[in-house]
Parts: structure tokens; sequence; C-alpha cells
DNA sequence: TACGGAAGTG
DNA sequence: CACTTCCGTA
């Protein structure tokens, strides 16, 4: 009876999509994964409903504070069914990602960490980042990031949906620096870690995706080698909303899919990471639905996010493998916490550490006294946070309806205002968005807090030369935090690859 | 409050 | 592998 958690629903309301298993589990995964941490913090992050909870640091890009921690516990636990949770077992769930460089700590602010959003986003869309703020309903990270090198190579064919082809670019051309040509970049994958295990890892997540590629479309020929990291996008011919998806892409149509994978839950594996957007609004990139790159703008991907590579300087290892980029339209409205469409094991009671006794909460066993969330049927999800579960459904999805406008309005166009924002400096974004439509309604509440971002952090720039290369086992030990420590280890001598594989970063970076 | 080792789990 | 659980330390 692993039952006692079933939270399971499906959408009563929205239809109840139900994703196939395949779903849920990407290429990678052995068995099916569930949902990552990471991911689910990003979910949250991006719905609003959470906010309360946790929410995005407007300063910093990719720095959320867990307001609630003991309710964020308790969400994750009702999510892995681990109703013994706490904020304490989660901040050491939190504290391994410090190694794998998928978060890291803000010292000095209690609760906050920040998202290495270059490692998470870069690579998998490179320019879309391009603008972050547009509508984001909860703050989002104007992550800046950018990757060096774009190479969408053509999605697969497979695509579900069948969609296909608008999302296909390659950017290969547009070499926003200059430096950046395909093959010489191959090299830079090997570049920095790979001397670890983990550009290994990113690498074959790469590999498989080209072979993916080649193999539908061919895209870039090399099999092997494949000289970029490639996206699949799959987008979806034009409607392709997720309404589902957290971060919500937003019906926009067209190419919003590349990018988009919702992050649900569904693909909570690894690959999400390129799969939501960064900015944790809707759809950062939505907005850029078309982007159009121009060389120039290339350049000004590559100059902020190097900038905000060195910030945070990314690695590989983020992107494990690209799992199922290519999943179907999955659609299915979950929250994040609560709808699990897939199978969510309950875990058995404490069994944990040798039965230590915890005995002290039952619940576990029964779920259905619901501990501290109290009024909350285990299989209902209706969290007091989010009370509205369903609706929370269907406002994000209402606002993604919205927004869209938004987004759409700025094709081209806004990239002006875009890159204004993105570019603005990572250093410290008040309140972003400027809005390029503006017509968003998301009120910067907690802002006042947020914003108070007085640190100007962000050392990077020097930085850049320890990104030399550092010591294969090291890596797992290094963590980049922003500054302070990272300097401290880079004064040691130990690490520093350069960001994301590409060395575009570094090279722009160093252009600029 | 945060960190990280160690053992354990699925 | 990605946590979960405990715990000692700071």
């Amino acid at each position: 009876m692993k039952a006692g958690c079933s939270i399971v629903e499906k959408p009563e309301g929205g239809g109840g999509y139900q994703f196939p298993d395949w779903a849920y589990k990407t290429e990678s995964s052995p068995g099916s994964r569930q949902i990552q941490l990471w991911h689910f913090i990003l979910e949250l992050l991006q719905k609003e409903e959470f906010r309360h909870v946790i929410a995005w640091q407007q300063g910093e890009y990719g720095e959320f504070v867990i307001k609630d921690p003991d309710e964020v516990a308790r969400l994750w636990g009702r999510r892995k069914c681990k109703p013994q949770m706490n904020y304490d077992k989660l901040s050491r769930a939190l504290r391994y990602y410090y190694n794998k460089r998928i978060l890291h700590k803000t010292k000095g602010k209690r609760f906050t960490y920040k998202f290495n959003f270059n490692k998470l986003v870069m690579p998998n869309y490179p320019f879309i980042n391009i603008r972050s703020s547009g509508v984001v309903p909860q703050s989002a990270p104007p992550v800046p990031t950018a990757s060096s090198r774009f190479h969408f190579s053509p999605l697969d064919t497979h695509s579900p949906t069948g969609d296909v082809q608008p999302g296909r670019f390659s950017a290969s051309s547009l070499t926003a620096s200059g430096q950046e040509s395909s093959n010489g970049t191959d090299r830079k994958v090997e570049l920095s870690e790979l001397e670890d295990g983990s550009a290994a890892d990113w690498r074959r997540g790469v590999d498989l995706m080209s072979s993916r590629n080649a193999v539908s479309g061919g895209g870039i020929g090399h099999q092997k080698r494949k000289p970029d990291i490639m996206l699949p996008l799959f987008t979806r011919p034009g409607m392709y909303s997720d309404p589902h998806s957290p971060f919500a892409v937003s019906p926009i149509p067209g190419r919003g899919g590349v990018l988009n994978v919702p992050i649900s839950p569904a693909l909570s594996l690894t690959p999400t990471i390129f799969s939501y957007s960064p900015s944790p609004g809707l759809s950062p990139f939505t907005s850029s639905s078309c982007f159009s790159f121009n060389p120039e703008e290339m350049k000004h991907y590559l100059h902020s996010q190097a900038c905000s590579v060195f910030n945070y300087h990314l690695s590989p290892r983020t992107f494990p493998r690209y799992p199922g980029l290519m999943v179907p339209p999955l659609q299915c409205q979950m929250h994040p916490e609560e709808s699990t469409p897939f199978s969510i094991k309950l875990q058995p009671p404490p069994a944990g550490r040798k039965n230590r006794e915890r005995v002290e909460s039952s619940e576990e066993s029964t779920p259905i006294a619901a501990p501290t969330m109290a009024p909350i049927p285990p299989r209902i999800k209706v969290e007091p946070t989010a009370e509205k579960d369903p609706e929370s459904l269907r406002q994000s999805a209402r606002e993604k309806e919205e927004h869209p406008r938004e987004e759409g309005t700025m094709p081209g166009r806004t990239t002006e205002e875009e890159k204004g924002a993105v570019f603005a400096r990572p250093a410290a974004p008040p309140t972003w968005p400027p809005g390029p439509t503006g017509t968003m309604s998301e009120e910067p509440l907690e802002v006042t807090e947020d914003s108070e971002d007085r640190s100007g952090k962000e050392p990077s720039a020097p930085e850049k030369k320890e990104d030399a290369l550092m010591p294969p086992k090291l890596r797992l030990k290094r963590r980049w935090n922003d500054d302070p420590e990272a300097r401290e280890l880079s004064k040691k001598g130990k690490f520093l690859w350069n960001g994301s594989g590409p060395r575009g970063l570094a090279t722009a970076a160093a252009d600029a």
C-alpha cells in the first residue's frame, strides 16, 4: 500500500489528461524519475499562488527566497510523499545542489538561494532568454544568460504533434560573436569540464540529441561530434500552449515551444532543465516568439551572458541529458505540487533509516490526517497555500492567455526592450519589467523586500581567468558560490572552467 | 541558520 | 542517482 500518498490525480476540471507513462520518463531515466527538487522549486516559483511561500528575489537573477520554509517543505513532502519532510531535509537536498551547481546559497540572506540558470538555461535556450521579463507573473529573474552557441537543430521530426518546423534554426551561422564557429566549438565542449565526468554527461546528452536530430533531420551531420548543442525545438503548430506548463509558455504560437517544454512534473527529469524557462514567469521567451536573432543581438546576448556567466559559472553538468524534449503535447494541467500525473510512488513509511522510530508522526502511514496541512485530504490536494489548486491552474492558464498578447506584441520588435532588460546588467534590476507591453498585472508586491538586493555583487569579471581549468575531482567539491567562496576557492586555484560549455562565453566576455 | 558527512532508500 | 534521514559542527 503505498497508496498512501496518492496524490495523483488528474485534473478533473481540466479534463484530465494524463500523460502517458513514457512521458514521465525521459530517455535517460532508467526507471522513471520523479520530479526533482529543483524542478519543483521552479514550479513553485513560477506560480503565483506560491508567492508567499517562495518567490523570486528580484535583485538577482535566479535568486529566490523561501519565505515559508515549512510550507515549501511540506509541499515538497507532499509531492514526494514524504510526510516527514521538513525544511531541514529539504535544505539538505538543496545543499546537494551546490555541488551540482544547480543552485547555490546566497549567503547572508536567509532562505535565499540562487539558481544557476546559466547552466540550466543557457545552453538550452541561448538567445531565447533574451527577454526575461516580459511578463512574468511572479518576478522572474531576468536571466541574462544566453549562451554562446546556438544551434538549434532540427528538432526531431518526430514530434508528436507533428509539428515541426518552425523551430529549427541554426544559429551557427549567426555566430554571434563571430567566434563561434561551429566546429571550433566542439572543442569547447571539451573544455573545461570535460575533464570530469560531468562534461561527459553533458556531452552525452547532447549527443543523444544530436543523434536524434541527425536521424530525423540530420541537421548537423555529425552525429557524433555534435557541433553544438542542439535543442530540439518542438514547436507546435500554433497553438500549443501548455496550459499546464508551469512556465507556461503561453499560448503563443509559434515557437514558443522550443523551450517550453513544460517543466511539468512530467518531465521532471533533469532534462527539464531546458524545458523550463528560466524566467519563471510565464514565458520569457514566449514573448520572443519570434526571435529574430541578428548578429548584433547575439552579440548582446553573449555579452550579457558573459556577464552572467561569470557570475554563475555554469557547468554542463546541469543539463544532463536531454530527455524528452520531444514531449508530446502534454497537456495536463497540474499543479506543481499536487497533481502529479506520474505515478507517484508512495514511499513507505519511514522505513528509511533503520526505523529509528519516528513514531512521532505516524502520519506517514496515514496520510489522511493532514498533519500540518491539516484539512487537506491527501488526495485532494488542496493546499492551504495554494488554496486554489484547480483554480490556480486555470489561473495560470488564464494568465497566459492574457499575457500572450504582450508577448505577441513584440515579436521582434520588443527586442530592444528585451535586450534592455536583459542586458541591463545583471546587477540590479529593480523592477524589471518595464514591460514591453506592460499589460501585465503582475505587481511587485513583495518586491519591497526583494528589491533590496542591495548587494551589488557581481564580482564576475575577474573570475574569468579562473576558469581556466580545474582538476577533475575538484569539480564536485567546488562550489561556485558567487563571490566569496568562489573567490576563496579560486584563490586556491581550484576551479574554473568556462562557463557553459561553449567557450563562446568566455570569449564573448572577453570581447566585451 | 547553514553546512556537509554518512548511511540509507527506491 | 537523487534524494531522505540523522547528526555533529559552526
